[in-house]
DNA sequence: GAGTGGTCTAGACCACTAG
DNA sequence: TAGTGGTCTAGACCACTCC
C-alpha cells in the first residue's frame, strides 16, 4: 500500500468513526504533512481521494472540511457510486443468508472471474434488510481459492471486512452496471413486490489491487428502496 | 482553465478524434511534458483525470494505452458515469424536440437551480433516439439568463457544446440519481413500453466551474436501453 | 495582511517490462 | 540493462477568504 492511499484510509477511518465530524474542518494540509511525516503534495494526492469519494470538500482559503450524506439511501449510494461504505446512522443493515453453496463455475462465471473450469466457485444469495425491510437481493460467486473461509458468521457482515482484514487484501478498481428489470419470481418473493413493480439491478465485478477479480455479484433493490448517486467533482 | 485540465481536454480531444486510436500508446510522459511545455508531475495531473475518465489506462513499464469503449451503450455509459461523452460508432443520435418552452419556475426548479421566482425557465422535452429507435425521454430545466439564445437548432444537436463552445462556459461538478421506476403515460406513448416495462431514471444538477446550476434534468430510459456503466479504479 | 487550499516545478527513486 | 509509469519531496506562487 502506498503512503498517500494509506493517508486516504486513515482519514476516513477517522471521519466514518466520527473523530472528524460532519461539517467540521480538517487540520490543515501543512499540520497533516507534519503529522504524517510526508509533503504537502502527496498529503493533497490523499485528499484528493477523499474528495472523488466525495465525502470531503476544500474550500479556498479556509479549509477542508467533511461533508454530510448525501442520498436517503446513503447505503447505496457509496457503495454502489463508489468506493467506500460510510453507513453512518440511516438504519441497520442485516443480511439473511438464503443460499450458501459451493459449485464449478459455468463458462461466464470462469470468463469473469478469470478462473479454470475446475477451481469451485462459493455461490450466496442473501436478503439484504434495513431497518427489517426488505431492501435488496443479492447473488455473489467467489472463487474459492481466493477467499477460503467464508462462513455463514462472516457473510451475516460483512464479506469486505473480511477480505480487506482478516485476509489482508486491498481491493482495487471495479467495473458496475447498472440497469432496471423486470422482478422475477424471487424478488417478487423476498423482496416482496408486484408483479409491476421495477427492480434496479447492479452487477459488479470487482478486483483486487493485483487485478484478480474475486466477486462478481448482482444486487436487485426495490425501486422504491433503491436509488444510486453519483457525484462528478470538477 | 487551469494547465493540467487543458492539457487533458486536448488529449481528449484527440483520442475522441481518432489521432491516438484504441490500444494505442500515447507519447510517453517526459515527451507529453516537454510538447506541453510543462513538468512531468503536470502531465500525470492531465493522465489521471483520463484515466477517472476510465479512457486511458497506464502500463508500467510500458506506456500509457488508449482504452476501448466498455459498454453496449457507450452513450449512456459514458454520459452518465461521467465525465466525457465520446460517442463513437455506436449508432447515431438524433432528438425529436416535444415540448420547448419557457416558464415561471415552481419551487423545487427555483431551489434546485437556485434562481428567484420570477426568473423564467426554459422546460424542454426530448426524445433521443438511437439510429431511428427511442431510447429515452429527457425533461430539461434551465435558467434563461444562464443560457440565453437556444433554438431548436441547438436543441437538435447538443446543448453542451452551445454551453461550451457558443457561450464559453466551462461545465464542473454534477449530481446524478439513478432509479428503477414504473411507466407513465408519456414514457408509453414515446418510448413505446408495455404498462409492466420498467423505465430507468437518471435525475441530474449539472453545475458550470463557478458553482452555478445550469440544468436539472430527468432522462427516462427503456429498460432495455439503458443501461449505465461506472468504473472505479484503484 | 495573514492564513489556507490549488497549482506548478525540478529532481529523485522505485516498480515493472522488455530485450 | 534501459525504458517507462508511479510515487514522493521541497519549495514556490497564486486565488480566495477573513479580519
Amino acid at each position: 500500500m502506498v503512503k498517500y492511499q494509506e493517508i486516504a484510509r486513515d482519514i476516513r477511518t477517522k471521519i466514518t468513526n466520527g473523530i472528524y465530524k460532519t461539517d467540521e474542518k480538517l487540520p490543515k494540509q501543512t499540520e497533516l504533512a507534519k503529522k504524517y511525516n510526508t509533503s504537502r503534495v502527496t498529503i493533497q494526492k490523499a485528499l484528493d481521494l477523499l474528495h472523488i469519494e466525495g465525502i470531503i470538500e476544500g474550500r479556498k482559503g479556509i479549509g477542508t472540511f467533511v461533508k454530510g450524506p448525501l442520498s436517503a439511501y446513503d447505503y447505496n449510494a457509496h457503495v454502489y457510486s463508489g468506493l467506500t461504505k460510510r453507513l453512518g446512522a440511516r438504519g441497520k443493515i442485516t443480511s439473511q443468508i438464503i443460499s450458501f453453496e459451493v459449485l464449478f463455475p459455468d463458462e461466464e462465471d470462469q470468463e469473469k472471474l478469470k478462473i479454470g473450469k475446475n477451481d469451485p466457485i462459493y455461490y450466496i444469495v442473501r436478503l439484504r434488510l434495513l431497518d427489517g425491510e426488505a431492501l435488496s437481493l443479492e447473488y455473489s460467486y467467489m472463487p474459492v481459492y481466493l477467499i477460503p473461509g467464508i462462513t455463514e458468521e462472516i457473510l451475516k457482515g460483512s464479506i469486505y471486512q473480511y477480505i480487506t482484514e482478516n485476509l489482508g487484501f486491498t481491493i482495487g478498481s471495479s467495473v458496475r452496471r447498472i440497469r432496471a428489470d423486470k422482478p422475477d419470481k424471487y424478488d417478487q418473493q423476498y423482496l416482496e413486490c408486484q408483479k409491476d413493480d421495477p427492480v434496479l439491478e447492479i452487477d459488479q465485478i470487482v478486483y483486487l489491487d493485483d487485478g484478480r477479480p474475486f466477486e462478481h455479484s448482482q444486487a436487485r433493490h426495490r425501486y422504491d428502496k433503491g436509488d444510486i448517486t453519483i457525484t462528478n467533482l470538477d
